[in-house]
DNA sequence: ATGGTTGATAGTCAA
């Protein structure tokens, strides 16, 4: 069986269910998971999909900020959902599929403006949390597993539009980048959207702040698709849907593809 | 060095 995931940080999700749907509608992805729903899950529009035959759901929301779910035409599975550095946030979920695929979706915290965790307690959560992460795929070895989402770490220099400009800037600093390694070596993870696209400057995110995003190009790539040491042969014809940025009313990332061969 | 924009929500906080 063949399907298509997509990972996409939505920025409220009832806000933009018009282009959740133009996302379903005009791409058909199998599965999509969504992170910054901001919104209860009782309150997700769930309808709105179920309509388009996205009828699954796994999610966990809060009022206001954070949450995280994952879309389905295909039935899914709630097999996880933790509280990584007991923040009490809802930043995590994970769902299992018939054909025993694990998708785990991700909304790692950004880490507030300043990198350093004496002088801003977001940062140090982050770091926490990616800790967290870390030693629980230490001792949770993933097995034809996928994880995703808005990692909000942007690893690689050609992952930003200027690597010397951002390393004090939070998504991009050594210590972000040396913990998010660490939770990649922890699972034995293989970075699918790299695999598949080896060279070359690739963006997911661009700030609202920006007069035109497209022309200033100052983007990051905070979110991920990852896969698993068995299943990562499995994956290809990654891509980043840029368009979306453009959109009506768009969320400030664009989703995130890969397809699975399994 | 600073401000730029957006969303949830009702004065700010978070991104």
């Amino acid at each position: 069986m063949a399907f298509t995931l997509a990972t996409w940080n939505i920025n409220s999700v009832r806000l933009r269910s018009p282009i959740v749907q133009k996302l379903l509608q005009e791409e058909g992805p199998d599965v999509l998971c969504l992170q910054e729903t901001k919104s209860p899950v009782d309150k997700i529009p769930l309808e709105d999909f179920a309509a388009l035959g996205y009828g699954h759901m796994v999610a966990r929301g809060q009022k206001g900020y954070n949450g995280v779910a994952i879309l389905s035409r295909l039935p899914i599975e709630e097999v996880a959902s933790e509280d990584f550095a007991s923040l009490g946030h809802a930043r995590h979920i994970a769902g299992r599929l018939e054909n025993g695929t694990t998708v785990h979706n991700f909304y790692v915290p950004a880490g507030g403006d300043v990198p350093d965790r004496e002088k801003n307690e977001k940062f140090g959560q982050k770091l926490d949390y990616l800790a967290e992460m870390r030693d629980w795929f230490t001792q949770n070895a993933p097995e034809k597993s996928i994880l995703v989402g808005d990692l909000n770490i942007a690893p690689r220099e050609d992952d930003v539009w200027d690597h010397k400009k951002l390393l004090k800037v939070v998504s991009h600093t050594p210590i972000e980048v040396e913990k998010l390694a660490e939770v990649q070596d922890s699972g034995n993870w293989v970075d699918v959207t790299r695999q598949d696209i080896p060279e070359g400057k690739l963006y997911s995110w661009w700030s609202y702040r920006a007069r035109d995003w497209d022309a200033a190009d100052k983007g990051r790539r905070l979110d991920h698709v990852w896969a698993s040491k068995d299943i990562s042969n499995a994956a290809h014809s990654s891509r980043v849907l840029r368009d979306a940025r453009g959109w009506e009313k768009p969320s400030d990332h664009a989703p995130v593809f890969a397809t699975f061969d399994l």
